[in-house]
DNA sequence: AGAGTGTATATTGTATAAATTATACGTGCA
DNA sequence: TGCACGTATAATTTATACAATATACACTCT
């Protein structure tokens, strides 16, 4: 999302890096993150680092209990569902709304993202392949001009990227879902909109499937 | 000026108060908060104040802006919007899941919450008819058992709440709004699940509606 | 011996103080 | 007069220091 803006303060920059240390399975579900050694860890006090448990607790990312400290949250089968469940739900809603509105541009930049996951795939790296798998979700819901939703849908991204990220640790599954993705991007271009939506339903429906397959 | 309910750390009790104090209206929508005034009004530190603001920013009711502060947000008639229709998608949703697995004593829960809503109503209380107002969905979607929606839809409820109040303001809304929870926990108590759903979309329009016509 | 209590230690929570950043104002210069 | 730059001031952000809390373990009492 703005991995590569230069964060203002520390404390962003803190939650940035440790969301993806987390996103990548450095400390794995149940790990205790212990303030001290997070700052020591990063070389600053524990005030930016507790500031950004707070912003990952908010993301659901860890889970803080009082004098006890933070652990990584961990997802059962049933959360992993109702979030795909709400995808299903919620991602049609933006896009049907936003294919509308789509300009060149947006399209140029939609292409730009699709054809870096070519990149991506080769270097198996899995961090990019997330990042640029939220981005392309969001860059095809941009003109939706639902804030809301858009801000439930992200959530929703972040919280099922950990485990898409082993799904697709397979360059199989990975290159199914850039098929998929390339259908989905004609159909906006052809404004084909209940296609489109259609489409992307089956789309999750595949992740999810998938997903639970190794679970 | 205390509030009743005891917190854990000094963070989540200045949270909780100023959660109410932007609710009820005390800091309007546009005001900046600023670290220093709130914590000599509330006889504390900066850092519990600077970790109430970081978690009501989580929660959508502020924004923090680096180096210059937190301001109470607000919310257009495009979110308003936005906000309703996610209601009306998802508590359906949540509501048939649940009434199949309530039991009798969230039942009894329930009559007890909606017997309250008399006494606030006589005392004009809108907080407390905000506060009762989101406990009666919650408690309806008790048993949905899916964590995720009930959390975002937990959300969206606190979103409203605000509006909400406004909208409240007439006793004739209030004993409206009294009445339709009255016929939705007639609807769940008999298990007819599609007519509850479809009364609940109906409840929340209504609701929409009245609000709309304020703003 | 076992349950309960008290103390030690480690970790988190809070206060105070220093550093950083943004904004406003005034001065100097074209 | 108008603009640019530098300084002053006020706010936030970060560091350091201290207090409160939870957990583990040893000890006492029945």
């Amino acid at each position: 999302m703005n991995s590569n803006i230069k964060h203002r303060t520390l404390s962003a920059r803190i939650a940035e890096q440790l969301r993806q240390e987390i996103l990548s399975g450095a400390y794995p579900a149940g790990a205790q993150l212990r303030q001290d050694a997070l700052a020591a860890h990063y070389d600053v006090s524990r005030i930016p680092v507790r500031e950004a448990l707070f912003q990952l607790e908010a993301e659901g990312l860890v889970r803080m209990l009082p004098h006890k400290g933070a652990v990584v949250t961990s997802l059962s089968e049933l959360e992993v569902n109702d979030i795909f469940d709400l995808r299903a739900l919620l991602e049609p809603r933006l896009f049907s709304h936003s294919i509308p509105n789509l300009t060149a541009e947006d399209f140029l930049q939609i292409d730009t993202i699709q054809s870096q996951f070519e990149e991506a795939i080769r270097d198996q790296n899995l961090v990019q392949w997330g990042t640029l798998n939220s981005q392309l979700h969001t860059a095809l819901y941009a003109r939706a001009n639902l804030p809301q939703t858009a801000a439930t849908v992200a959530g929703l991204l972040q919280k099922s990227d950990r485990y898409t990220r082993v799904q697709l640790s397979s360059t199989l599954a990975q290159r199914k879902a850039e098929r998929e993705h390339s259908t989905l991007i004609q159909l906006a271009k052809t404004r084909e909109i209940a296609a489109a939506c259609a489409f992307l339903v089956e789309h999750i429906e595949s992740v999810r499937h998938d997903l639970l397959g190794l679970i």
